[in-house]
DNA sequence: GTCTATATCCAGATAGAC
DNA sequence: GTCTATCTGGATATAGAC
């Protein structure tokens, strides 16, 4: 077998050109908007004809479910590079923190991952088990903090969410809402705790 | 003089068409996604060709500002339309479940009002004026009922619109995020309405 | 792997007849 | 007011040469 080195080679610069094509949809996405990217643009800002982008990906609903799931591996691996709080309030803020941070950092990435913007594009299930595994990261880590309730969970999420909207929508790049962060943990934190202290 | 009534009539049956083309447009919007808008859909579905939409908007996006300001307006009447507590604590139960109802009900006017997904729309001052007033509506009842700091009234449009922002995502027609609406008010309550304790 | 050429189709918008 | 005809310019995608 001679042709093994050959074709990992080619593998290896087909999957490089693969991450510059999507350099270059996230860099236009961020100034035109997700919805308004074109294969055109990314092509020219590759360095290619529109038609090689076929070459490496079948469509463009293809490249956005790329960078969907580009999107939460990164999300995947910034939970994993850090440490996390055991106590709850502790973690709270710093999963809020963390959260509204990424939300708020890259607006084309926040529609993307969290909003229905693009008309056609739904991700793939291989890409949404991505999302579910962010989603589930968490859950485990509230759970060993005492906090299982999943009615809980949806608050919590609808509060980071709220929260990393309204700055992208209304401000983007500001931080009027960014800075309500640690309060907002603090109130949802005092909240379920509240509960908590009640049932007992 | 009289071409006057004439006009008038004129007038009238210009209004009734344009309003015709913008309820044919947030159907389509319903069902295709504001992003996915076409104006030969909107013709087609008013029964006239495409080119004659121009008699009645200059552009698309001349639709799109209507749309927004018709979805304003319509909040605005609303909100005239009721009773509001006076009491804090249930004016902000009453509120959260007025807008989280009014955000989940049509997603396609969330994203049109709220979310920034049309490439290169953005509403007219005309139109963004009554999206303003809404918020002074809101922000005299509560100060009237005694909510003054900006930073509380930021905190609390975060947590209304993560509500609604989650529903239509996740879920669209649910109620998984719906129903925790008064939950997240009395949390917000118990919130404001402790800081204001410990400051005396 | 990348190209040219092209297919196909659609969009939003305008000119001008009626 | 509405139409036909058309402009202009985009888009995604495919065929097939090199």
């Amino acid at each position: 077998m001679v042709e093994a080195p050959t074709r990992n080679r080619r593998a290896e610069r087909h999957e490089a050109t693969r991450a510059e094509i999507l350099q270059a949809a996230w860099e236009l996405a961020r100034t035109q908007g997700v919805g308004g990217l074109s294969l055109g643009d990314v092509a020219r800002h590759v360095g290619i004809r529109p038609p090689s982008l076929y070459w490496y990906f079948p469509s463009k609903n293809a490249i956005y479910d790329a960078m969907f799931a580009q999107a939460n591996r990164q999300l995947l691996e910034r939970i994993a590079a850090r440490e996390w709080p055991e106590d709850l309030r502790e973690l709270l803020r710093a999963v809020a923190r963390f959260f509204v941070q990424f939300g708020t950092e890259d607006v084309a990435r926040y529609q993307l991952m969290f909003q229905r913007s693009i008309p056609d594009f739904e991700p793939s299930s291989e890409s949404y088990a991505l999302a579910l595994r962010v989603l589930e990261e968490m859950r485990e880590r509230f759970a060993a903090a005492g906090l299982k309730d999943p009615a809980d969970l949806d608050l919590w999420t609808a509060l980071v969410a709220g929260l990393a909207a309204q700055q992208t929508a209304n401000q983007p790049g500001g931080d009027r809402w960014l800075r309500l962060t640690d309060e907002a943990a603090e109130m949802y934190t005092d909240h379920v705790l509240g509960k908590k202290g009640a049932r007992r």
